[in-house]
RNA sequence: GGGGGAAUGUCCCGAGUGGCAAAGGGGGCGGACUGUAAAUCCGCUGGCUUAGCCUUCGCAGGUUCGAGUCCUGCUUCCCCCA
């Protein structure tokens, strides 16, 4: 699997990024000319991304940065068609709108990991919905439908699983195979694109897509997959306590996302160094000869290093700073996660219950309570035992704000305002 | 077109003789132990102004003191025959 002579390829290599590859000397050499154009499409089904897209963003990043050009296509014009791949039901269908915001909420992130300015080869943002939308409906079973036979597409995975479980897959669904693989020609047309990255689950459509350019007359395509990313405990990456794990920092703080990295398992923690961090190697080989305890060391490094990719340096310190003073020396450190509340509302005073709900600590009154019956709910590391107990100014600490603790790990800062 | 099954706690799977806020899992959350890890053990896992009240078993009606459970109609899905 070795062997490869370009940056590219060898990174992607060294850092466990390759699951498949559908010509990986031919890629190789492509790369060591600086030549690969490749692409990886995001669907805008949410108003960010989360982690689960991370490593095809490194790759991406990678990409750039080894002197190739990269391209985030947005999937605006797929996105209202719905990708069928592994999942069970149909998605409820997005409305345009939606999707119009979703899409603009995405694309910030991608500005942390690619040069859309640099002089040389600036990454590429282009969204499909600018060809797909004018697709006419007839030229489009002349030109690509032709090409694709019925028999091979039901063959597909992501067509296969559901028919075997006898699961609804509509026809809008059953096209979306075909438009990705479009894409794939389009974007080799326009931009001289020869490569398509994506998550394992996306090989078949990728190298479909290989297929209609080499029956439209493009030059030749790539393929290259990463592996699917699971924890070490074998569940699917991306769940924390505050929910899924976003990538736009109005939807996950960057303290909230520094946790999670910081709360990866043991085995995980070289593997996400390389994957997720820009880490030397060697660096990274030293850190996980940490044991035990030390290890935690390594875990602070990936959480800052991920932390910074994605929020900026300061942000990462910042999370740092804030995790050590509320761990390790137990204060209300100032960068914890705040909710405001109106002074005079603490004036005369809030329910606890009311307030950890407020706060987004607990869903309602019910689990509040609940809480503090498990001796999990804590005002300024004082141990709530009284559901009715109330809560105000004189609660306040010499930092003007309230400590809200939901467990070890989850705090807030309630500040009036 | 004919015949037979299924739909349960708004995360999922799943039991449920007319007395049911409804067994059991998984997942999640919390606690203990640890290292903010894993494993293990324990608790919680409809809502509320909580001695009580309210809303839940596909939808709409009905029988009954009382319906997830019985009856009727409807919707959706599956199986068999055509």
């Amino acid at each position: 699997m070795s062997g490869f002579t370009s940056d590219f390829m060898r990174i992607l290599d060294e850092r466990g990024f390759i699951h498949q590859c559908s010509d990986p000397q031919g890629l190789d050499a492509l790369a060591k000319r600086g030549e690969v154009v490749g692409y990886i499409g995001f669907d805008c089904t949410a108003p960010s991304l989360h982690v689960g897209s991370l490593v095809q963003i490194m790759m991406l990043h990678w990409l750039q940065l080894s002197g190739n050009r990269a391209i985030a296509l947005m999937g605006g014009g797929t996105t209202r068609v719905g990708d069928p791949s592994g999942r069970d039901e149909s998605r409820k269908l997005l409305g345009i709108e939606d999707i119009d915001a979703n899409k603009k909420s995405i694309a910030a992130v991608f500005s942390r990991f690619l040069d859309f300015t640099a002089p040389a080869r600036p990454a590429l943002m282009p969204d499909n919905a600018e060809w797909l939308t004018k697709m006419n409906y007839i030229d489009m079973l002349r030109d690509v439908g032709r090409h694709f036979s019925i028999n091979r597409m039901l063959s597909m995975d992501s067509v296969k699983l559901r028919l075997d479980r006898e699961q609804e897959l509509s026809f809008i669904e059953f096209n979306y195979m075909i438009l990705q693989s479009y894409d794939f020609v389009e974007l080799a047309r326009r931009y001289g694109t020869n490569l398509q990255l994506g998550g394992s689950d996306q090989w078949g459509n990728i190298v479909n897509g290989i297929d209609l350019g080499r029956r439209m007359g493009t030059h030749q395509l790539y393929a290259l997959t990463t592996p699917l990313i699971t924890t070490a405990s074998g569940a699917k990456m991306g769940k924390t306590a505050a929910g899924a794990v976003w990538l736009n920092a109005d939807m996950l703080s960057p303290y909230d996302y520094w946790q999670f990295w910081r709360n990866c398992d043991d085995g995980d923690v070289g593997r996400f160094l390389r994957l997720f961090t820009t880490l030397p190697l060697d660096e990274v080989a030293r850190l996980v000869t940490l044991q035990g305890a030390e290890l935690n060391e390594a875990k602070k490094r990936l959480a800052t290093e991920a932390t910074a990719l994605l929020h900026g340096r300061d942000a990462a310190q910042q999370a740092e700073t804030t995790a050590r003073s509320t761990f390790e020396m137990g204060h209300a450190a100032a960068g914890l996660p705040t909710h405001h509340i109106e002074r005079s509302e603490l004036a005369s005073g809030i329910g606890v219950l009311a307030l950890f709900v407020r706060a987004g600590l607990a869903a309602s009154n019910g689990e509040a309570r609940r809480a503090i019956t498990n001796g999990a709910v804590m005002v300024n590391d004082q141990r709530v035992s009284d559901d009715k107990a109330m809560i105000n100014v004189s609660d306040l600490l010499v930092e003007g704000v309230i400590k809200l603790s939901m467990g070890k790990k989850r705090h807030v800062l309630v500040r009036p305002s």
